[in-house]
DNA sequence: TATTGTTATACTCTATAACTATA
DNA sequence: TATAGTTATAGAGTATAACAATA
């Protein structure tokens, strides 16, 4: 699996002038996840960058297709998001024309939350978009398994 | 830790109304990767509330013990952090009196950056408290071996 | 001309309080 | 009383432009 040596910082009794430690830094679990979640998130907008979709907002509209008709808290809830910032988020996706909130009959505080005809069809091309995405994710991990892998890991921190 | 099997989502057959369906959305790496990095993250802030420090701090007083005299944009570049941010950052760490800004002889623009002797008793500190968190991390993972896989995987995504 | 540290500024994300209308 | 959506606001984090001093 491991090519062979991980590179180690120069030999201690070579103190280079230009490169720096960084071994301490970088040994920490929570410090390689964030690069690596900055990474994938960089990746991510790059690959989106027609489409005008952050992580949140592509997240918000998948969520709303599988689950037509929900409050708003519900959704926000689900994916972490506090209501009050929820309101400006699902505010803009409607202003494109992607999503409705339909005034609920049984509970007349509620918006129920739904895509649009053009924002199925958007979503369609966007997960389409977003599975290449995966595939090249997978493919940079080593396979499906060893995505299975990394899953179970993430799962484990949480 | 988990009760038992891994909670799939409602057979589709027995459309609950409570439960949401997230299988889409969890499914995606970015996704998982976030949840774990903010997961983590909130651990790292609560346990070093008494220390009133951020990740960032804590990298940064590592970095500088590591490489005692570097410049402020050697020290940022490293941890990804613009220079402009950086100064505010490293503003608050001289001013809780761990940081030194010691103005480099070879370059009158450049500040040599060390640690204060107050500096280097609260990170040993502060290290000695993040090792602990480390252990707690890996045991969570699963062990060395799980750790050493993750920050592999991880690797292969930045 | 280029770099270092700095200031100013703006934009995103996140967090809390408080309001309204409903329940 | 509690909840859903909303507004206002404040705090981080991050990004760019521009400046003075120095290289």
């Amino acid at each position: 699996m491991n090519q062979s040596a991980k590179t180690f910082p120069p030999p201690p009794s070579a103190e280079s002038d230009d490169a720096l430690r960084t071994e301490t830094t970088t040994g920490a679990i929570g410090y390689r996840l964030r690069r690596a979640q900055l990474s994938v998130f960089q990746k991510f907008l790059a690959f989106f960058d027609e489409f005008k979709l952050r992580p949140a907002e592509y997240s918000v509209l998948v969520l709303i297709d599988d689950n037509p008709g929900r409050k708003q808290t519900e959704i926000a809830e689900v994916l972490g998001i506090k209501r009050a910032n929820f309101v400006t988020l699902v505010h803009g996706l409607e202003e494109r024309g992607l999503v409705e909130r339909i005034p609920s009959a049984q509970d007349k505080r509620a918006n129920a939350l739904h895509l649009t005809e053009a924002g199925r069809a958007f979503l369609a091309t966007a997960q389409a978009r977003h599975a290449r995405l995966e595939e090249e994710t997978v493919q940079r991990l080593g396979g499906p398994a060893a995505r299975a892998q990394l899953l179970e890991l993430l799962d484990r921190l949480i």
